[in-house]
DNA sequence: TATTGTTATACTCTATAACTATA
DNA sequence: TATAGTTATAGAGTATAACAATA
């Protein structure tokens, strides 16, 4: 009685399953960021950018004049961590670390316009990596989704474990 | 004529913002990831297990007698990179490198009581912060989460970047 | 020849302590 | 004293090459 046991895997088709993993949101979205981290870098590698140095660029242009503690706490990264990014981007011609007026400790960071121009390029593809994450998920999806991230981020801020 | 500028940031109150990247998907879901994943990490603590670890016991339970090379697989890890965390649960006891009785180059992992019973509060710790994750979240919001996550993942495959 | 488990290694990312110069 | 930028360093996590044993 009962037909033969092709496997003890648990899917039964004699291939291994990550269903004891897969039921948990938190995997659902480490895979989803997982996905979409390959392709951004995939994304940005022609112009020379690595998520972490357009990210960079993308915030000291929308915040110009602001210091690296300001960017760091910013990208929630260590001030130490941010040193050698803000070197290869100066380095590159692509932003100025000029002495701030105000605080003579801190430094102000602006984008040339070699940085505003490449910021411009690599933006262009993030949008279209961008729009191809999105295919097929219609507006209210999207909202949707969106609220979902923000709820689930809420919910640990006001309850965190440990 | 107009009046006083208090900042040059970007959402013009005097703080920098974090809005050039906000309006990505990918953005949101890396934030969304890192949450979860601070919070996950503290859930595991009191039973000495890792991310990695209770991913790797998980899956074992599911899946009795399988190899290093296929849990590696389904891992999404190298082989070599699994190596020393079968070292670390094997130690402690929680599972066993049994020699395969089919294939000689092969261990076949399955967990021993003592992981089964670990493996089954970790569950439990992970499950409670699993449901404080999508407090206020509907079972309609949270198919929805997970068809977007989902059809982003499939949109990567079909169309990938490079 | 190809694959399993392993070692060694290297590269990235992240986190902390401590220094200097300014405030 | 406290903060900004920096240096040095250590710890994860991840990736590849190469080897012995086995298929």
């Amino acid at each position: 009685m009962g037909k033969a046991v092709v496997s003890k895997f648990a899917n039964g088709d004699g291939t291994p399953s990550d269903d004891a993993l897969g039921g948990f949101v938190g995997y659902r979205i480490r895979r989803a960021w997982l996905a979409v981290q390959a392709d951004l870098v995939n994304a940005l590698k022609p112009f020379g950018l690595r998520i972490i140095t357009y990210s960079a660029l993308a915030l000291v242009m929308s915040n110009p004049g602001l210091s690296q503690a300001q960017l760091a706490t910013l990208m929630e990264i260590e001030r130490p961590n941010l040193v050698s990014i803000i070197d290869e981007l100066q380095k590159r011609g692509l932003l100025t670390r000029d002495k701030s007026p105000k605080d003579g400790r801190a430094y102000a960071l602006h984008l040339t316009t070699d940085g505003q121009a490449l910021l411009g390029s690599a933006t262009q593809a993030v949008r279209a990596h961008e729009a191809r994450l999105t295919h097929h998920i219609d507006d209210v999806s999207r909202e949707n989704l969106d609220a979902a991230l923000t709820q689930i981020r809420q919910n640990i801020e006001t309850k965190p474990n440990a």
